[in-house]
RNA sequence: GGAGGGAUACCCAAGCGGCCAACGGGGGCAGACUGUAAAUCUGCUGGCUCAUGCCUUCGGUGGUUCGAAUCCACCUCCCUCCA
């Protein structure tokens, strides 16, 4: 057994109100620790208190990186994710501490911890594009299309993933080769040794009233306003991911008139749940 | 007191004599996932067995019928309107 001299690194997962700041909190208070968020909706700037974002105080004491570094009007990506927390990373343990990743971004700990085969990054006109094909002759059609360059992607992507078609027509139009033929092989050896601690919830039912409480405080926290404040902007849509985000998506359309305050109190709490199982 | 409308599985809601264990949506559960991942998609969701099998369901009790969630009678509860 050869000693393993990369630094160490923890990774602190767990799905939404199950307590990881409080604890990469706490765990930061005692050792020499630099907390990076997991969190691919902390990362965008005015999505405070819908997102369960650490407040301002908690920040100052216990700086986390990786948050409000974007604007709402674009997107982020696991790649970009991974390039970023690789430079925090490096730097963190480059001063003698040791990197803390906390967050419920699942995908975002595999793509760093095991790379990302090297695939053209997002497109927005040809998606776009896309999609407005798709507008015209529907997904099913456009599974069709998938199915004939790119066999192999079809039968793995089903017919109403409408997300998954589009991204690999999109990356055959900007290689020119098929998707599947371009993904596999990660073996990536990671530079640092992982620590890694899971929140598990012990009883849904607990998670579920926690869940539901968070949700009525961030509700009397103002969590309507801020929504307002971003709608006022003029500049954002609903298609952003950022917008898309768990609990501000349903604000929206509550403020579009499409149902009452109740009813978005309760598929904002019923969209929390069903993304802290995913989580 | 009178005139109507309604009671369906965890919730909402179709069905209106057989093709109904009962459309659909929600919720729940399980699962997939390589640059949108707090996203996107899939399956299951009365019980027992899990087989084109059996059993118990559509407010309650009776009735009509070969056969009822569906028709009739009465009862219980809810809603609207007239008094």
């Amino acid at each position: 057994m050869t000693i393993d001299t990369r630094p160490l690194a923890i990774f602190l997962m767990g799905p939404t109100a199950s307590g990881k700041t409080a604890l990469a909190c706490a765990l930061a208070e005692r050792f020499a620790l630099a907390i990076v968020s997991v969190d691919s909706a902390l990362v965008y700037r005015g999505l405070d208190i819908g997102a369960a974002k650490p407040d301002a105080a908690t920040l100052a004491r216990y700086p986390h990186r990786l948050i409000d570094i974007r604007d709402p009007s674009q997107a982020y990506s696991a790649a970009e994710f991974r390039t970023d927390a690789l430079r925090e990373m490096t730097a963190i343990s480059a001063g003698k501490q040791i990197p803390l990743l906390v967050g419920g971004t699942g995908l975002y700990f595999r793509a760093l911890q095991s790379g990302l085969s090297s695939l053209p990054e997002a497109d927005a006109s040809l998606r776009e594009k896309l999609a407005a094909e798709a507008d015209a002759i529907g997904w099913t059609a456009m599974h069709a299309r998938l199915r004939e360059l790119d066999p192999n992607a079809a039968t793995r992507i089903r017919p109403g993933d409408a997300q998954r078609i589009q991204r690999a027509l999109e990356v055959i139009e900007l290689t020119g080769e098929p998707l599947s033929a371009q993904q596999g092989g990660l073996p990536e050896k990671f530079p640092w040794r992982v620590l890694k601690l899971a929140l598990v919830p012990a009883d849904r039912t607990r998670l579920h009233a926690r869940i539901a409480e968070r949700m009525d405080a961030m509700i009397s926290d103002g969590f309507l306003d801020e929504v307002r404040a971003l709608r006022a902007r003029g500049d954002l849509r609903t298609d952003l991911p950022a917008l898309r985000a768990v609990g501000y998506r349903q604000a929206w359309q509550h403020l579009d008139g499409e149902f009452g305050a109740a009813e978005f109190r309760d598929r904002a709490v019923f969209a929390t749940r069903q993304l802290a199982k995913r989580q």
